[in-house]
Parts: C-alpha cells; structure tokens; sequence
DNA sequence: GCCAACGTTGGC
DNA sequence: GCCAACGTTGGC
C-alpha cells in the first residue's frame, strides 16, 4: 500500500463536500498535468491512504484523510465541451487524462498547516515542501506520511 | 528540438 | 491581487 497526498481548492471541492457525497466517494476529477497524470493512472491502486489538501485559501494545510477505492480511468471530463475541463484535443479511442474514485475516510480534528510541515526538519521528500511545489498529486514516503499523521491525530 | 511567450498555480 | 516558479505551446 502506498500513501498521496491530493489538493484540491476548498471553494471548488473541499473536504466536507467528499463527506457528503453519496456513499462519501467522489471521483477525482480535473486532473490536466502529466506526472500527476501519471501516478493517476499508473501508480495509485485500491487501498491506498490519501491526505487531502486544501490550497488557495484561508487555512492552507492538510485537513483530512480518503481511501482510493477504484483505480485510473479515464476522467470523462476531458470529453464534454462544457466542462471547466475540456481537452478538445483527447480522444475517447485515446484518453489522454485519468483519475481514481475516492472515499472520504475522516476529517482531522486540527488541520496541519503548510507552515507547520515546513517546520518539520523530517520532512524533506515531500514535494510540497520544495521549492516550486506545485503538484496537485504527489507521494508521500511511509516515514514522512507516519510523522505527519502522529502530528494530525 | 530549441526556446520565447504565454498561461496557470498557489502561497503570501 | 501580486508575482515567482513552472509547465505547455507553437513558431522556426
């Protein structure tokens, strides 16, 4: 089993909106850059625990906790003209973006801010902390994941 | 296949 | 809303 850690910007999904889902399980959908792509579609299989992040607001950090329940396929969002992601590129015979379905699994009491992983001296392989940051899909090792978790709980 | 221009991300 | 850091695009 492997761990990731996704963003999402609350205003558009946040944690609470995968809580009230039905069943608690959402597709994650939206996904249009290529490594992130690629562990979509490759590497995150059932099972496997996933921090959820909350970027571009108030309280940037991690502020929960979800289990993929279903593997890459195809994000059908790529194909509808009237989505906010529409690839007129991607071909249905040749899907260029995938996504996993995950379920909501708990919301942290005390949310982990951005500032305070920085802090962290253990944390060093966590993209988020490097510099330029930006991917929206990314591993977390089992040590760096085993110390943020005992800071959440 | 280079690289400048452009668009996006995301913390602050 | 600013802007630095990046990723993507497209002309050559």
């Amino acid at each position: 089993m492997a761990y990731w850690l996704f963003k999402t910007e609350p205003q558009a999904f946040s944690i609470d909106d995968l809580a009230n889902c039905p069943d608690q399980t959402d597709c994650w959908d939206g996904i249009r850059n290529y490594q992130a792509r690629n562990f979509m579609r490759d590497s995150i299989k059932l099972g496997d625990k996933v921090f959820i992040y909350h970027s571009s607001c108030d309280k940037v950090g991690i502020v929960g906790l979800a289990e993929v329940v279903k593997e890459g396929y195809h994000d059908h969002t790529q194909f509808d003209p009237d989505a906010k992601y529409y690839d007129p590129k991607s071909k249905p015979e040749a899907p260029r973006w995938f996504m996993v379905d995950v379920k909501f699994v708990k919301k942290f009491e005390n949310m982990l801010p951005l500032t305070d992983i920085k802090a962290i001296p253990e944390i060093t392989e966590l993209p988020l902390v490097k510099k330029g940051g930006r991917l929206s899909v990314m591993p977390v090792i089992e040590k760096e994941w085993d110390i943020l978790m005992a800071r959440l709980l």
